[in-house]
RNA sequence: GCCCGCGUGGUGGAAUGGUAGACACAGGGGACUUAAAAUCCCCAGGCGCAAGCCGUGCCGGUUCGAGUCCGGCCGCGGGUACCA
């Protein structure tokens, strides 16, 4: 009997496949296609767990589609700009373009030995410049449909740095590098209109029928529509050329108990007081030291500050309200201006309360009004409430009701308007930064913008920078920069702003289909292999990525490089959870947190304990694996001492993938027991193979084909985990059979074809040696045999008063009736009855009876 | 702050509104072995001698019946537009 010996095995199976080409994907019209995709990794230098849990859900999607007679696109690549190639230049020198091709070489090789089904013969990685040359002809098209236009906007300057910080680099309002309290700072930027498809982009999350509910939630309160009132409140006094300012609500039903307006620091009126208000032009700048993230923005203290100016209420000229300039007030939403209802709006309540201004008591409620003291009265949005309507007194009305009366007769009477907005803000995409896309402009003097002529695509990075000073090397490289403009030849400097990497993202899913393709795509291509059937990956992309994804593939289609079928790109989608590892911490002198590998610890009877100096350690729940933290696992270290297919088994087998899985290695050497088991169970029936044992042999193929059923459900379903169970209890349901050697060896062929898409190198190991024809990589999938799923007997609980009392056994289709009959005479319901009636009997046939008594 | 999830034995988890804890790990017992490893078999939510009672983060609701649906909390995680 031979052992299982993964390293031989897998290597033996990964070369037939490479040899027979079986995962190269090519057009064909003998079979449907499927595509399948997994989020392209970032190649930060080592793969780890989460990749291999990600690529390997994929990889069971693919094989299981090959075996059910599919054209399997599976492609992988690299989306290789971004930060961290420029920070690791800047911290250990060396180019950010050696730094990156060197870790995809490294991750490449990691990801080889897992015997993923991928046609490595389309493999890219965005900073290719045949990839990055054809993103600068998609952003030229979009330049030319009025998709891209600049603007001003603001950034996290750094002033000692003088470089523009991402909102990750802003730590405590302060530069990570320089610590100097950051800065906002306006910049003229590149931006992609998304916000127009806002409402083409809400409407259609309906159709996306395989998305998670959760995702398509997400992004609908991310787009963020709302229905609102646009109004004037007019100044007492103009104020530099303001006669009015301009009030967007969602809430006009509570008007009639505004305290005060508010506006934005950044609101041109503000902007304009600052000339002659020091005080106030030392607030907005205190005001404009925060980042510009909106968490930092809204988890700021509520601060204000009296403009002294005062506007009219639109419904009693007389009432004179303040004008306050706040911090909480963005620009970027609505038309930057609010009023404030302390009575209902909690914020609006304590800014009132912090600054003395008057709160006009509660006017909506549910009884009668009560005065506001601490809190503010929100009413349930479907709850009809006591509302006071300016034109026709006390109306009872439900908060959208009094809002939509509010509207129709601010419309009617000539003061406001009804308008919808959305949250979803254009998508800026300038990056001053060298490690990203050149945006392929020039910037003349006499023409204004000049984009570059395709045929000088790509604009290539230059290659000789450095990045011993802060700030872009771009700026800073004069042959590069000053070129002569490409439409009137005259002097000129080219745009040294790059792409946002989420540019990248949002098309490689179409490069993938012709990545030779001497424009973005090749619309033969694109048209039959999109869309992507299935898109699998982190729950961390389900706003921005698959946003702007769906945003790039309609304007790819008005570009003519998509069809039309093709402007909703992901089917269907599946967001899988993280791989999580214990954290193993001791204490230095000083009490500080020292982290170990888990490769360190050694368990003893009194805990972990360091193995070399024998330490105690502390052991720190599950988190999510990082380097900073040391709890990492490297999957090459598992594969070399397991093998592939048990990594790939573990991730599937202990948690449900959309869920996190926990990595443990007592969890990995069962996963690897059980595949030695599978092993074993194949060397021994090699003995005897035409034995019958008729009754047996029955039992056996009942199993099997309850097996084949449960495994295909949990494969198209994504419950591997499920799935995997019903593989273990096949397995032990085999190694107990007495079932002839025939039946036996074909149970074992299906069971190694079960378990292909999880372990396929083991599984063609197993399927050879039983005599299966070919590779079983290329054998149709197994099709349950319906005679064998139905049993003729069932087993029904017997409840009483919904508590499990007893049980009986009767004929798959015995009549309610009968089993009612049947149910009242057992025992348990006898003594629960003592003589009398049920008052009711439930019986949900197959099921369950309940008894009520 | 706001939006979205998640919470079940010692552990990972299973369960179309219908027998809570499948399957697996760790644990206990046994078989085989000179012994160990490997393998195989059995036990196992908590309390209780038992009958039985309790039990899916907490509180409440809907239902004949709730881990599952609804409301309110608590805790943890993801996102928050320049991390990818």
């Amino acid at each position: 009997m031979s052992r299982y010996t993964p390293a031989e095995i897998e290597t033996k199976w990964q070369t037939a496949w490479d040899e027979a080409e079986t995962f190269r994907a090519t057009r064909s019209d003998d079979k449907p296609k499927y595509y399948v995709l997994e989020m392209f990794p970032y190649p930060s230098g080592r793969i780890h767990m989460g990749h291999v849990r990600n690529y390997t859900m994929g990889d069971v999607i693919a094989r299981y589609r090959i075996a059910t007679g599919h054209n399997v696109l599976h492609p992988m690549g690299w989306d290789a700009f971004g930060m961290p190639a420029e920070n690791a230049a800047m911290e250990r020198g060396g180019h950010p373009k050696d730094w990156t091709y060197g870790n995809i070489a490294d991750m490449r090789a990691q990801m080889k030995p897992l015997g993923l089904s991928i046609d490595w013969s389309r493999e890219f990685a965005t900073c290719d410049p045949e990839y990055y040359g054809q993103q600068q002809a998609l952003f030229l098209d979009f330049l030319e449909k009025g998709l891209v236009y600049r603007k001003n906007a603001t950034v996290n300057w750094d002033p000692v740095d003088m470089t523009v910080l991402a909102n990750e680099q802003v730590i405590d309002g302060k530069g990570w590098r320089s610590g100097a309290p950051v800065e906002r700072r306006e910049l003229t930027q590149w931006f992609f209109k998304i916000s127009e498809y806002s409402e083409e982009l809400l409407e259609a999350i309906d159709r996306l029928d395989n998305w998670p509910d959760k995702v398509k939630l997400m992004q609908r309160n991310w787009i963020g529509k709302s229905r609102g009132l646009q109004f004037d409140w007019a100044l007492t006094e103009p104020s530099h050329g303001h006669e009015t300012i301009v009030v967007y609500t969602t809430r006009p039903d509570t008007l009639l108990g505004a305290s005060f307006l508010g506006i934005s620091p950044d609101h041109p009126l503000a902007k304009a007081l600052e000339a002659d208000n020091p005080d106030l032009a030392a607030f907005n700048a205190e005001c404009r030291r925060t980042g510009t993230s909106e968490e930092e923005l809204e988890r700021a203290e509520k601060k204000g500050f009296d403009t002294g100016l005062k506007v009219r209420h639109p419904l009693d000229p007389t009432w004179e309200l303040p004008v306050w300039v706040a911090n909480f007030i963005l620009m970027d939403y609505g038309t930057g201006a609010i009023f404030g209802c302390p009575a209902h709006d909690q914020r609006d309540l304590d800014f009132c309360r912090k600054y003395d201004l008057p709160v006009i008591d509660t006017f909506l409620a549910i009884d009668d009004p009560t005065p506001v003291e601490a809190e503010a009265f929100v009413p349930p949005k479907t709850e009809k409430v006591k509302w006071i309507n300016h034109f026709t007194g006390i109306d009872m009305a439900t908060g959208q009701d009094a809002i939509d009366a509010t509207i129709t007769q601010a419309e009617r009477d000539g003061w406001g308007t009804g308008v919808t907005k959305y949250r979803l803000r254009d998508w800026g995409l300038s990056r001053q930064r060298y490690w990203g896309c050149p945006i392929p402009v020039v910037h003349c003097e006499a023409c204004g913008v000049a984009p570059e002529k395709k045929e000088n695509l790509p604009v290539r990075l230059p290659e000789d920078v450095s990045f011993d000073q802060p700030g872009n090397p771009l700026d800073r490289h004069p042959t590069w920069r000053d070129v002569p403009c490409p439409a009137c030849g005259a002097p000129a400097k080219r745009e040294t702003d790059t792409m946002d990497t989420f540019v990248d993202s949002s098309w490689y899913f179409a490069r993938f289909t012709a990545p030779d393709a001497e424009t973005p795509t090749r619309m033969e291509d694109a048209a039959y292999w999109m869309n992507v059937d299935q898109y699998i990956g982190g729950i961390e992309h389900a706003i921005l990525h698959l946003l702007y994804s769906r945003f790039f593939a309609r304007a790819m289609h008005i570009c003519g490089h998509l069809p039309e079928s093709a402007i909703e790109p992901f089917d269907a989608l599946f967001t899988q959870g993280m791989v999580t590892h214990e954290i193993y911490v001791t204490r230095d002198e000083k009490d500080r947190p020292v982290y170990h590998l888990p490769g360190d610890i050694e368990w003893h009877e009194s805990g972990a304990r360091l193995g070399a100096t024998g330490e105690a350690v502390e052991v720190i729940p599950s988190a999510k694996m990082s380097k900073s933290k040391k709890n990492v696992v490297d999957p090459s270290d598992i594969i070399e001492r397991y093998g592939a297919d048990t990594a790939r088994w573990f991730v599937l087998s202990d948690s449900p993938p959309e869920r996190d899985v926990e990595w443990t290695a007592a969890g990995a050497d069962a996963a690897y027991k059980h595949l030695a088991r599978v092993h074993r169970l194949a060397t021994e029936e090699l003995v005897d193979p035409s034995a019958e044992n008729p009754g047996e042999d029955e039992e056996l193929y009942r199993a099997m084909h309850r097996t084949i059923h449960d495994v295909t459900m949990g494969v198209e379903s994504f419950g591997f985990n499920a799935a995997i169970a019903k593989l273990y209890a096949f397995t032990s349901t085999i190694a107990r059979s007495n079932a002839g050697g025939h039946a036996k060896r074909e149970a074992l062929r299906t069971l190694a074809q079960l378990m292909a898409p999880m372990t396929p190198h083991l599984s063609e190991e197993v399927w050879s040696l039983l005599g299966g024809e070919g590779l079983v990589v290329d054998a149709p999938w197994p099709v349950a045999d319906e005679a064998f799923l139905v049993d003729d007997t069932v087993t029904l609980p017997i409840q009483i008063n919904g508590k499990r009392r007893d049980e009986i056994e009767v004929p798959k289709d015995l009549d309610k009736a009968e089993v009612e009959k049947r149910a009242l005479a057992t025992e348990a319901v006898q003594k629960a009855l003592a003589g009398g009636q049920p008052r009711k009997v439930i019986v949900v046939p197959g099921r369950i009876v309940n008894v009520v008594v």
